[in-house]
DNA sequence: ATCTGTGTAATTGTATGCAATTATACGCCG
DNA sequence: CGGCGTATAATTGCATACAATTACACAGAT
């Protein structure tokens, strides 16, 4: 009985430095040095590397003449990337209409829950939870349609559209708006109504795409 | 002047080693580990282990116990693949049209009339060869399309398709007819007709998952 | 015969060391 | 004063060594 999923050193360096990116702790033309990440991270230059690479594959970081630079994303990569979820998103959401399961739901009910809190809060760093939380939801989401392909398709992209909002949704207003949808979202989910699932995802992402759409770049 | 791009031995593992696994010499299944990989390709584990890291990352491997295992894709992930690609493929390659530059067109028509001597010769590895600059096309036009978002999410969908058309491609009769709705699709790119264009490609998309579908597990 | 426990071999994970490349700074010459 | 070449320092790339984990085989017991 000795199956427990080690996690390596490399493996938390890896989501430590997602997470750092999405969050703009890493601001987007920065440059990171393996011996500088090392050394704030206390680990060798080998997880580190291998962390590096995986980013890479990502589109997270590219390499650039010294070290590695954080990729940046424009408005018109994120103007595509709505109109591709607008695309394929009211598919997947139709089938985790149909897919989903109490146990599922069940944690979405908690992470909106959780959501809500934050945005009545409002504290300061309260915007880095919503974050979290919103990704926790489409997590959840994407992987109910119950097909892998519409998942890493989804969800590669939202995680690069986390790294573009990064003060867009700090707004108390707009959060709220967000939440509200989820819920919508989640009723249709709880109900298994495939269409209003579907309908309520795509109103989710082209109001998204609005706010996004009168913001500068 | 001294820009080079140096090409690691790491990228070089890479690059091989998705090859294989494309081309099935690495089957679906079949377990790798850092040692054998080590002393077949003739370097240490060290850039083995950064390429292994990509190709994990890109859904091509994943660890199992002992070892990496080459990741499997079943028919309803084609399915799925092809249902994506046929919602987002016809705006890449609109926009494609429009942007399509004389180089690039170039070489594409180069490209397709090696693909046309390869279906018309079909010796033996002709197959292997056939598919590559089925890739090469697909890269050609995706990339042309300006648009990283719909050139990533593209190239990855055609990417983990390759792995599983192993022998589907390999008849004569089909490589032709993809052949033929790979110079409809460059027809209408040359001449920057974007609908036209789009056209082409979802009809080759379509024509290609039904030869799929009509096939074995 | 099957299950269990232990030993062993194979494999992975991380650190370190060294070589090689590259960018930057500085000085020299025009 | 500006361009160019060189020196140097910083950084990456790869290999090796060692530690630790894990699977597998085999032996023994029930």
């Amino acid at each position: 009985m000795r199956e427990h999923k080690n996690i390596s050193i490399a493996d938390q360096i890896f989501e430590q430095m997602e997470l750092d990116i999405l969050s703009g702790k890493y601001a987007r033309g920065e440059v990171l040095s393996e011996l500088s990440l090392s050394k704030e991270l206390g680990v060798s230059r080998t997880p580190i590397r291998e962390a590096i690479r995986r980013l890479e594959q990502e589109d997270f970081l590219e390499e650039s003449g010294r070290g590695m630079v954080v990729v940046g994303i424009t408005k018109a990569d994120m103007m595509d990337m709505y109109e591709i979820r607008l695309a394929i998103e009211g598919e997947a959401v139709r089938r985790a209409a149909e897919l989903i399961d109490d146990e599922t739901l069940g944690i979405m009910r908690d992470a909106l829950d959780l959501q809500r809190f934050y945005c009545e809060k409002s504290g300061e760093n309260s915007s880095d939870q919503i974050k979290n939380l919103d990704s926790q939801f489409h997590e959840l989401l994407y992987r109910a349609s119950g097909s892998k392909p519409y998942y890493s398709s989804l969800i590669g992209i939202h995680k690069r559209m986390t790294k573009f909002r990064k003060a867009s949704v700090s707004q108390k207003s707009r959060a709220m708006l967000s939440l509200q949808e989820h819920e919508s979202i989640y009723d249709a989910l709880a109900a298994h109504d495939g269409e209003a699932a579907a309908q309520a995802a795509l109103n989710h992402a082209r109001n998204a795409r609005d706010r996004i759409r009168e913001l500068e770049d």
